[in-house]
RNA sequence: GCCUCGGUGGCGGAACUGGUAGACGCGCUGGAUUCAAAAUCCAGUUCUUUCGGGAGUGUGGGUUCGAUUCCCACCCGAGGUACCA
């Protein structure tokens, strides 16, 4: 009998499944481990070779906690909201919802076949109502609270009311809107109720503000950055324009700090947590208000270098500033409308990227420096971003280098403030303690540090500013445009959002015909004809009985693909909860994830919203934690070939790759199935597959077209996904689990192919191969010499401490040398095979539990103990001469001895051989590492 | 541009804390077995060479007795860059 796996994958699933091995306890003497994967998103094309990788290092590790004996909590969902899916009924009219159920099946089909040990009785889906009913839940948590900056912590909107009510905003310490301002009680009794409402929107952690949008059209939609290429729509090429809106967002910015210091108490990669700290950006400096001239507004600017004040000699403001149409001059005035037009055609990314061409227009004002009282000329600036600090900045040309530049360029003058520093080619950004001021009043003199006390110290007595601490961090804007999303569950009276409440929930997703937002331009949920609320009745009407007295417009947008994903963690724990979303005691027991796996492409989006989630779950009371994952390990993607065919800018026609010389093209991705291996693509198949190229002209080569091939992130957004189904047909699921392993490190990125996957299945028949020979079972009971236990002692040793350090892919390799080994002593000794079995089941599960029961034993696998190193095993022969020589002037010595330098010396010495190396010369120096090495130098 | 990661044979990769570079697997070459093939097994396989050796871990420098490993500058690839998930 050879090794059929079809047969033992097939009996292995079915077993697993009967038996619900995999049911996780919330109660256990056994001390609990929680490994999570990130749950994917069910794309049409299926399970993809990627999704898999992170799903195995888990369940391996998963199936090594159980062997360990600890109570494991392994689950797995759907993240089942997104965009895909809406493209899809957009193209077809489908709902997604059934695409969506399509989809999910068909994952749940290939992970089952690959073994995983899921606990399936917790599965979550985020669009599913009984999920989404608590997503909206804690939206409504957010938005009925306020962040007090003198406790730091979320505090109930109730709480912020009262203190209103007593002293007006004199007590108040919050984070609020930059344009909130003060008042005393009696004004606050005073106010109406929707001045009120207005008011506390100013302070709630999720509230309503004005923000721009990418919106085509042509296509009636909004955009995604990713849906652009060189600023015109992927699909189509039509033009993009920025557009205001009115949206939610979430003041995440409050926990800014808190999401800063909590990356010291997590065990996650330091890359990651680098680039999250980056990424909130916290910078120590000042804000200064500059006066303007002739006008009664102020600019406000953040500066980390307030001690270069004295050099400012212009101001820069972002094109998109209204500020900026208020101040500018007649005369300017056409000049500076036609560079704000020329910036709004450019993302924000194309901005930062041009650091070549410096480009800005004078508005024709001028501030007032706040201590010199000197006039200084305001200019705008597409280098400055209006989503950073306060979308101005002062301008310090000797002291910054984009500064510089730009004074260089439009010939601006340049003060050089700096005692001593050359500043003709270049600005000097130093924060230098040797370098003094001058030209700067009370500040000549000063270096960085005691200059920077003392101006501060000085704004602030002046009134004109005061030492700030800025982040980056934006706050994350809560509203999409989109149909297949959670409904915010949130009603309009008078203009002024109001909350459902519990009892309301889940807010369902209403029928609409058309998935594309409404001519008017409002969202999709614009289309649908039942979605009013009903104060009295307390349940959604049709919008044609809105009257404004007790039947309200509902909100028509829906909430991001990252608010289901911020929470799921915990629903796992107590996934059929009617009540709460989790139970006090789940939440309790398991209290946190102890092993998070997933991509490091996430970690700005989803793993920072989560831990923000989080945060405030827990000043809530909530949670018994402030962060939910212990550890995190980023698996690295598996990377696809993408294909490309280039689109003329600006019209709709296709060049083949070889045509593209001398024209201006954006290159647009093609799915990899129309292309054969010679990257030639089938063009008939592909006007069948995207109506935008049905009328579509082609230049071809010799009647062809081919594409243009470039390695990227394996998604379904790039069209270049690969199946594991083939695999799973041809060598079956362990094989693939163990190749996927092999391939490399599992946090390292790496292109998809399967040249080395036959090496992997070889392996498994050579494993079988222990245990049969043609159709005899040739397990003997013989007693296993002290070869074969030093094989199987060193092999347990490196396999557990791989599995710990989450190397799988020596791990893989320890195990095929450990067979050849095993093979080559013709090992067939029970006494081996019964340990080595449990080493190979978390990788080939399949498999190992077929051996297991032909060995005997009469349960499964899955609980029985790890097997233990024995180190009396592992024990070198120590007959061998104490230095061995390897032809050079170098010895090595046994690991096992340890012998003082003198002792390795005089070891060395008496060998014949170094005197003959040494030929009659004294060793000039002796390299000794113990344990290791010697090298002599002569 | 900015932030993060990576670059080692024909290929995927190994090398623990600075100590014999290329483990393990693929591929390739030769052999055994076979009527033959598949399968399996054995040997070889960084490059170069006048067979002494020489060169070699993206490039160029540096530190060190010794560098794939540490430092500096650069080149190339990947991820993220705030509405893909």
């Amino acid at each position: 009998m050879g090794y059929d796996f079809q047969t033992i994958e097939a009996k292995w699933r079915a077993y697993w499944a009967k038996n619900q091995a995999f049911k996780a306890d919330n109660q256990s003497d056994l001390p609990k481990y929680y490994v999570l994967d990130m749950f994917p998103y069910p794309s049409g094309d299926g399970l993809h070779v990627g999704h898999p990788l992170g799903y195995i290092a888990s369940d391996i590790f998963s199936r090594y906690k159980r062997h360990k004996g600890f109570n494991v909590l392994h689950p797995q969902g759907y993240d089942s909201f997104g965009l895909p899916a809406e493209q899809y009924a957009i193209q077809t009219g489908q709902h997604p919802q059934i695409t969506t159920e399509t989809n999910i099946n068909r994952y749940r089909e290939q992970l089952d076949r690959m073994g995983f040990s899921f606990d399936w009785s917790r599965e979550v889906r985020t669009s599913q109502p009984d999920y989404y009913k608590w997503t909206q839940w804690i939206f409504l948590q957010l938005f009925n609270a306020y962040y007090d900056t003198k406790e730091n912590k979320a505090l109930p909107i109730t709480q912020l009311i009262h203190l209103f009510e007593n002293d007006g905003t004199s007590k108040v310490e919050a984070v609020r809107d930059s344009d909130a301002s003060d008042f005393s009680a009696d004004e606050w009794a005073q106010f109406s109720d929707e001045q009120k409402q207005h008011i506390l929107l100013q302070y709630r952690l999720t509230y309503l503000s004005d923000t721009e949008v990418n919106w085509c059209p042509a296509l009636g939609t909004v955009l995604a950055n990713d849906e652009i290429i060189n600023g015109v729509s992927e699909r189509g090429g039509h033009a993009v324009t920025k557009k205001k809106m009115k949206q939610w967002s979430m003041r995440i910015g409050a926990y800014a700090e808190r999401l800063l210091q909590g990356l010291e108490t997590i065990d996650w990669p330091e890359p990651l947590k680098e680039m999250q700290r980056n990424w909130i950006g916290k910078s120590v400096g000042a804000s200064v208000r500059f006066q303007i001239q002739n006008h009664p507004e102020q600019i406000e600017v953040f500066t980390t270098r307030p001690d270069t004040l004295f050099g400012v000699t212009f101001m820069t403001l972002a094109p998109e500033l209204d500020l900026v149409r208020q101040i500018t001059t007649a005369e300017q005035k056409q000049e500076v409308e036609e560079y704000i037009d020329k910036a709004s055609k450019r993302s924000e990314r194309e901005r930062m990227a041009d650091v070549k061409s410096i480009s800005g227009v004078f508005t024709g004002a001028f501030a007032i420096h706040p201590l010199t009282q000197e006039l200084i000329p305001i200019w705008i600036g597409d280098y400055v971003l209006a989503g950073y600090g306060t979308g101005a900045v002062m301008a310090v040309p000797c002291g910054d280098q984009r500064d510089y530049d730009f004074a260089k360029h439009f010939e601006l003058p340049i003060k050089n403030i700096f005692e001593g520093a050359d500043i003709r080619e270049a600005a000097f950004t130093e924060k230098s303690e040797t370098v003094a001021l001058q030209h700067s009043d009370f500040l000549n003199g000063l270096t960085y540090a005691t200059a920077m006390k003392k101006v501060i110290a000085h704004i602030e007595a002046k009134g004109c500013g005061k030492g700030t601490i800025n982040y980056r961090l934006r706050d994350a804007i809560f509203s999409r445009q989109r149909y297949w999303g959670e409904p915010i569950p949130i009603y309009y009276k008078n203009g002024l959002p109001q909350a459902l409440s519990l009892k309301h929930l889940p807010l369902e997703l209403p029928e609409v015909e058309q998935y594309l937002p409404t001519p008017d331009g409002a969202p999709p949920l614009g289309n649908a004809t039942n979605w009013a609320w009903d104060e009295k009745k307390e349940k959604v009407v049709s919008n044609a009985l809105i009257d404004h007295k007790s039947v309200f417009p509902l909100e028509l947008n829906t909430m991001p693909g990252w608010a289901g994903s911020s929470w799921y963690f915990y629903r796992y724990m107590d996934a059929k909860n009617k009540e709460n979303f989790v139970s006090k005691e789940a939440a309790n027991y398991w209290r946190e994830v102890d092993l998070y796996l997933g991509g490091s492409e996430h970690a700005t989006g989803h793993l920072l919203y989560s831990r923000f989630w989080q945060k405030f779950l827990f000043d809530k009371g909530l949670l018994p934690v402030e962060e939910y994952a212990k550890k995190l390990i980023n698996q690295g993607m598996i990377l696809g070939t993408s294909a490309f065919i280039y689109r003329k800018t600006g019209t709709q026609t296709y060049l083949s790759k070889g045509l593209i010389e001398g024209e201006t093209v954006e290159p647009i991705r093609v799915h990899i199935s129309l292309v054969n291996s010679a990257d030639e693509l089938d063009l008939e198949e592909l006007k069948k597959w995207q109506p935008q190229f049905e009328s579509a002209t082609f230049e071809l080569e010799n009647g062809k077209c081919f594409v243009h091939r470039e390695v990227e992130k394996m998604s379904k957004s790039k069209y270049n996904v690969v199946n594991p189904d083939e695999i799973c047909d041809t060598y079956g699921a362990d094989t693939l689990r163990m190749y996927e392993m092999f391939l490399g490190p599992i946090e390292q990125a790496k292109p998809w192919n399967t040249a080395g996957i036959s090496g992997v299945h070889n392996f498994l028949k050579k494993y079988w191969r222990l245990f049969y020979n043609e159709d005899t079972w040739i397990v003997n009971e013989n007693q296993a010499g002290k070869k074969e236990l030093k094989v199987l002692h060193e092999t347990i040793k490196k396999v557990s401490t791989d599995i710990e350090n989450f190397s799988f892919n020596t791990c893989v390799s320890s195990l095929m040398i450990c067979v050849n080994e095993l093979t080559n002593l013709e090992c067939h000794s029970k006494e081996i095979l019964t340990p080595l079995t449990l080493l190979l089941a978390p990788f080939a599960p399949h498999i190992a539990e077929e051996i297991w029961e032909k060995l005997g034993n009469t349960s499964s696998l899955i609980s029985v103990p790890f097997p233990l190193v024995n180190e009396a095993h592992l024990v070198e022969d120590t007959k061998n001469y104490p230095v061995s020589f390897n032809g050079k002037m170098r010895y090595t010595i046994p690991l096992s001895l340890s012998l003082d330098n003198q002792a390795i010396q005089e070891a060395v010495l008496a060998d014949k051989r170094t005197a003959e190396y040494l030929g009659g010369k004294t060793p000039k120096k002796w390299i000794i590492v113990p344990n290791k090495i010697i090298n002599i130098v002569i």
